[in-house]
RNA sequence: GCCUCUGUAGCUCAGUUGGUAGAGCAGAGGACUGAAAAUCCUCGUGUCGUUGGUUCAAUUCCGACCGGAGGCA
C-alpha cells in the first residue's frame, strides 16, 4: 500500500482542531488519532474537551481513554502505541488523521524519540544539578539548575543506564512521513475569547464534579494528570471548600488565564519547533464549502 | 462644612533622610527528546493625581485644588 504522509491537525487548545479533524475524516474516509497527553486518560472528559458524539459524527477516534490517570503515560509510550494503531488503521485501508496539541507527543510520534530504556523516576535531592554537572556536563550545560524536572530526568537516565542522556540523544529516533496543518487565530485575542468562553462552559458542564470524582477515586492532587490546566485550578477550588457564585467566577477566571498561557506556549512550540502550514479559521470555512 | 488617611507601571503596593524609582501579579517573547495541559529562561520610562511655593535640584518638604477611604458634625 502506498504510504501517504501522515496528516496531522495541530494548533493551540480551543482553536478548532477537533472540528477540522472530523471534517477531514468525513471527507477522506478517515479516522482520527488523538495526540493529546491528557485525553489519553479515562475520566478526564470535560476538562480536556474530548470529542462528544455530536462532534464526532460517527468518526472513530483513537488514543483517547487508553490509560488510568493513576498510571501516567509518557510521550514514548504514546508514540509506540499510536504508531501501532496507525499501522492498523492503514491496514484496513482507512486514512489516519492525527489531531492534537501536545507538542512533545507529536514529535515523539512523527520524528521518533531516541531509544532510551525505561528509567524509574527518583528523587535526586537538592544538589541534583551539581551531580548532573559531573554525570552529564553536556546536558547540564543546556539546562537551568532550576529546571528540576529535566535535571531529574537526566539523572534518572544516568542512574538507570550509566550513560549520560546527551549520549542517547545523539542517536535520533526514526521519523515518519508526515505533514502538519495548523489553525491560527489572528489576532490572538480571538483565540482568547474562545478560551474564556470554554472555561466557563467547562465549569457549567460539571468540571467540578468530574475533578471531585477523580480525587475520590484516590488520585492525588499533585499527580501529573491533576496538574493539567483546569484540573489544577479546580483542585485548589475544592480544597478551599467555598462554593459560591463568586468563587466559581474566580475559578473560571483562573482556568481561563492558565489556558491562555498554555495556548501561548503551544503556539511557541508549533511555530518554532514544527513545520506547519497555517490556516485561519476563515480559510477553513472556505475549505468546508468546497468539494474535496 | 471640618478633621485624618490616601493618590507611584494594566492591578496590588514598596521606596526615594530632596539628586526623576522597584517588587509581586498581569502581559509579552523564548527554550523544549519518555511528567510536556509539565518544567524552565528573559523582558519594567512610569507627566511618581494637578498646580503653585521653598530649593542649585521636588515624585520626595510646604500650600491650594481635584479624586478615593474613614471619622466628626
Amino acid at each position: 500500500m502506498e504510504e501517504r504522509p501522515l496528516l496531522c491537525v495541530v494548533g493551540p487548545t480551543a482553536s478548532g482542531k477537533t472540528g477540522l479533524a472530523c471534517e477531514l475524516a468525513l471527507r477522506l474516509g478517515g479516522e482520527v488519532v488523538s495526540c493529546d497527553s491528557m485525553q489519553i486518560y479515562k475520566g478526564m472528559d470535560i476538562g480536556t474537551a474530548k470529542v462528544t458524539p455530536e462532534e464526532a459524527r460517527g468518526i472513530a477516534h483513537h488514543m483517547i481513554d487508553c490509560a488510568e490517570p493513576s498510571r501516567p503515560w509518557s510521550a514514548g509510550r504514546y508514540a509506540r502505541a499510536a504508531r501501532t494503531r496507525i499501522a492498523e488503521i492503514r491496514a484496513r485501508g482507512v486514512v489516519p488523521i492525527v489531531c492534537g496539541g501536545s507538542g512533545l507527543w507529536l514529535r515523539a510520534l512523527t520524528e521518533g524519540l531516541s531509544d532510551i530504556p525505561d528509567c524509574p523516576a527518583l528523587d535526586h535531592g537538592p544538589d541534583a544539578y551539581e551531580r548532573l554537572l559531573k554525570a552529564d556536563p553536556v546536558t547540564a550545560a543546556r539546562l537551568s539548575p532550576a529546571d528540576r524536572q529535566r535535571v531529574f530526568r537526566a539523572l534518572d537516565v544516568f542512574a538507570a543506564t550509566g550513560r549520560p542522556l546527551s549520549e542517547f540523544h545523539k542517536e535520533k529516533g526514526a521519523p515518519l512521513a508526515y505533514t502538519c496543518v495548523g489553525i491560527r487565530h489572528e489576532p490572538r485575542q480571538k483565540l482568547y475569547d474562545r478560551i474564556n468562553a470554554r472555561a466557563r462552559r467547562m465549569v457549567e458542564d460539571g468540571l467540578i464534579k468530574e475533578t471531585e470524582a477523580l480525587l475520590q477515586s484516590g488520585l492525588s492532587a499533585d499527580s501529573p494528570p491533576m496538574r493539567a490546566v483546569g484540573y489544577r485550578e479546580t483542585c485548589a477550588f475544592l480544597l478551599r471548600g467555598e462554593d459560591t457564585p463568586e468563587t466559581r467566577g474566580e475559578l473560571i477566571n483562573a482556568i481561563a488565564q492558565s489556558t491562555r498561557r498554555f495556548a501561548k506556549r503551544q503556539m511557541t512550540w508549533f511555530l518554532n519547533q514544527t513545520e506547519t502550514a497555517w490556516f485561519a479559521p476563515e480559510d477553513l470555512i472556505t475549505l468546508k464549502n468546497c468539494k474535496m
